[in-house]
DNA sequence: CAGTGGTCTAGACCACTGA
DNA sequence: CAGTGGTCTAGACCACTGA
């Protein structure tokens, strides 16, 4: 239960700072000076200060000092939950139903100019229609895909399986359905959608291209920002 | 231009890893070798490794080893660029209108039963409505804002500036207009927006709860997920 | 040019936990 | 119970940069 001493020094400033007690801009000791405070070597204080500056509360600079950061709050945490989970996680139903599946060669986007899947379905909740996917699929980086049954189990969440990507793009917009999608998914054409893109990379290689639109009433998105992550 | 060592030792191992050459589960070295591999001391060593093990690449374990993280990939990065900025770096001219100002006791949400300021108003891109918002602020915790000029400033961007908060909420989803709010952006009722609701802490303290809806033409949030960041 | 942080060494003792 | 990572020490030399 004894408290590390590097750990109590990161929890003694994050305090003073979450408390506005020390305010951005304000100049934290030096690390000899936190060195004699806190009884320890140079090295603790070094490595407590880092972590602290990684997770951007303060800023170090040569020569001047340690200062708390002024908060630069352009990033928060998104969550990318799997589907089929959260779903049923609510308690409903899930199923996902593959409409169609061919190959191509992809004609635009990360993937122009190789050989993909083109896999198109419905994800289902209680029976409803949720969300339409429309997927490229690289067959150089997942030649496996190729014989795999998706007929069940949605192409992201057996991608996710077996070729987990390690780099993505995503962007998130609000999309009015047009004829064609709404008949897809039970609404009435310009209906309000959210519209999520992905594209993702193992490495260097692309690995999918995806764009989900999703019925409005029935999925959202979260975010958080703060030291807790 | 000489890389730090245990920069050196980072780069290595994460370099493998994503070229999938160390496949996760894959079992690294002991720290023992690699410091003997790189003929550096074990601080050296365990501090590369730590650097990997936060960013997610790998996982620690006592007595067993490192081993390469098998990707949960349950977060993004979500940037939240100040709308104003985000307005003018596309060359358009951003401008804020105040519509409504008046104190209020808060009725629900996170500043329930305290004393609040209740300000809506709308943002606007080369003079075309861009998203109107709905704000209460705590006037507890930013006592200044009574007497604030927001008439030409967004209050999010006020707030910003006064009091940073440390933490946040967000939720994001797709919403049809309704009468009155399709009016105040120009568009026919039910029209396709994108809503994002955040509810802001300095600490514990709440700050503020905002709701603003866009025009889904007008606006797409951008999230990534990488060893860059 | 002196004070600051950045990095590193060569040790040490400890806690944990799986073979 | 032995091997692993977690943390720490008491030094060191260096690069940077603002007073």
């Amino acid at each position: 239960m004894t408290q590390p001493l590097g750990e109590a020094i990161r929890d003694h400033f994050e305090r003073r700072i979450l408390a506005g007690e020390l305010a951005p801009g304000a100049r934290l000791p030096t690390e000899q000076e936190i060195m004699t405070a806190f009884g320890c070597s140079r090295m603790t204080v070094s490595k407590a200060l880092s972590t602290l500056a990684s997770a951007g509360l303060i800023e170090r600079r040569k020569r001047a000092g340690t200062f708390v950061a002024r908060p630069r709050v352009h990033a928060m945490v998104l969550e990318v939950p799997d589907l089929a989970a959260q779903v049923m996680e609510r308690g409903q139903d899930y199923r996902f139903r593959l409409d169609r599946r061919e190959k191509v060669t992809a004609r635009e986007g990360h993937l122009s100019g190789q050989s993909a899947l083109h896999l198109a379905g419905t994800h289902f909740a209680d029976g409803a229609p949720l969300a339409i996917e429309d997927r490229l699929v690289s067959l150089a980086a997942v030649p496996a895909i190729a014989d795999a049954d998706l007929t069940g189990e949605a192409p992201g969440t057996w991608l996710l399986h077996h070729i987990p990507w390690t780099e993505a793009d995503t962007r998130i917009f609000a999309h009015g359905a047009s004829a064609e999608e709404a008949a897809a998914l039970g609404l009435q054409a310009g209906a309000a959608c959210l519209c999520i893109e992905r594209r993702t990379w193992r490495g260097t290689e692309p690995i999918t291209a995806v764009r989900q639109l999703f019925v409005a009433a029935g999925y959202e998105l979260v975010a958080h920002f703060g030291p807790g992550g």
